[in-house]
DNA sequence: TTAATCATGTAACACGTTACATGATTGC
DNA sequence: GCAATCATGTAACGTGTTACATGATTAA
């Protein structure tokens, strides 16, 4: 249940609305972890019965009402023991669940040329992804300025994963096409 | 749903029992996409009713009764159709899901030298990992002699794609392991 | 003698996605 | 005038995980 964890994570910085959790997650963990409004909303409630936060709604008239969530202290506590146990999900930190590689695997039903194809989508994908990714530095020292250097440095040492990350995907692309690109010439 | 897909391309290198199916994926697919055994035979029940796979009963007297599934028609057509419009999950092919790297982000409530810890266990695990990928190929070799030099050639790719993403795994870590330990020194 | 393999599943739960609904304000 | 932003959710569905059950045979 690591959403409930990335929540609090979040929460733990300052005190925030649902909207405002959803932006925050779109803009910083969604890297490394994916989820919908809907999903948040359902797990702020969830967390709520748990006793892990307590929110108090502001009526507002120009604007909707809006609700504020903040940690109680057995949700700090689950953060801390979430963050320091980590034994638990070392197994499955490498794991990848794509269905790109799972079409690239059974690709031998497709002709080689749209193999190809796919696989020159896959690296423009990465490069796109990869300049997005290298302006994050920047961004990520605006936000340490308001949330702290200390934080910082651990969301540098995540987005320099992925910058290394997408750089061995294209890396491999590059490899791949050639292997299939020699293969037409030899066949 | 690429889980049905999967197993539409298994499946379509030779007829299987659900039982043979969960092994062969846990040998194949399962370094890209995870699935268990109860979650195979639910998948199979719900495509037979789809009409894109029929099953036999062999009743056996030594072992247990077993059933063997055997693509239709319709279910090669719908593999075919899958394999060749790829666009679909073009966008998601990168992302990633790491309660690793959402608890190196938020890691920052932990000491240095707790974050280090988990950064030493990471960079373990990748390198044990790394290991049996590279003994993969080997093994890819002896199935392909059995079910054809044309699908091992896609194996092969992805397999290589396994051995480029864990090597740049350990690469970060060890980048991201010198950081933090100047870090301390530095303090 | 203990564990693994063969072979199948069901039930309950947890997590994630999609579609839908509301309705004012602000910027192009 | 149209889209985006603010702000909240519900309902239905789809997918993935965990725990449990059965019971013979075979290899260490």
């Amino acid at each position: 249940m690591s959403l409930k964890h990335g929540l609090l994570g979040i929460l733990n910085y300052k005190d925030m609305t649902g909207y405002e959790l959803t932006k925050t997650f779109e803009d910083s963990l969604s890297f490394f972890w994916q989820a919908k409004a809907s999903q948040i909303y359902r797990e702020l409630n969830a967390m709520e019965k748990n006793g892990w936060l307590i929110s108090r709604q502001i009526i507002q008239s120009d604007k909707p009402n809006k609700r504020i969530y903040t940690l109680t202290g057995a949700g700090k506590a689950e953060l801390a023991r979430w963050l320091s146990k980590p034994q638990a999900d070392i197994e499955s930190a490498i794991r990848l669940r794509s269905a790109f590689l799972m079409r690239l695997f059974l690709g031998n039903e497709n002709s080689t040329s749209q193999s190809l194809d796919i696989l020159e989508a896959y690296r423009k994908q990465c490069n796109r992804c990869l300049a997005e990714m290298s302006s994050a530095h920047e961004s990520i020292e605006h936000y340490g300025k308001i949330y702290g250097r200390d934080n910082a440095k651990y969301w540098q040492l995540t987005a320099l994963y992925g910058e290394e990350y997408l750089q061995a995907s294209i890396h491999w692309a590059d490899k791949a096409i050639e292997i299939l690109k020699n293969d037409i010439e030899g066949s």
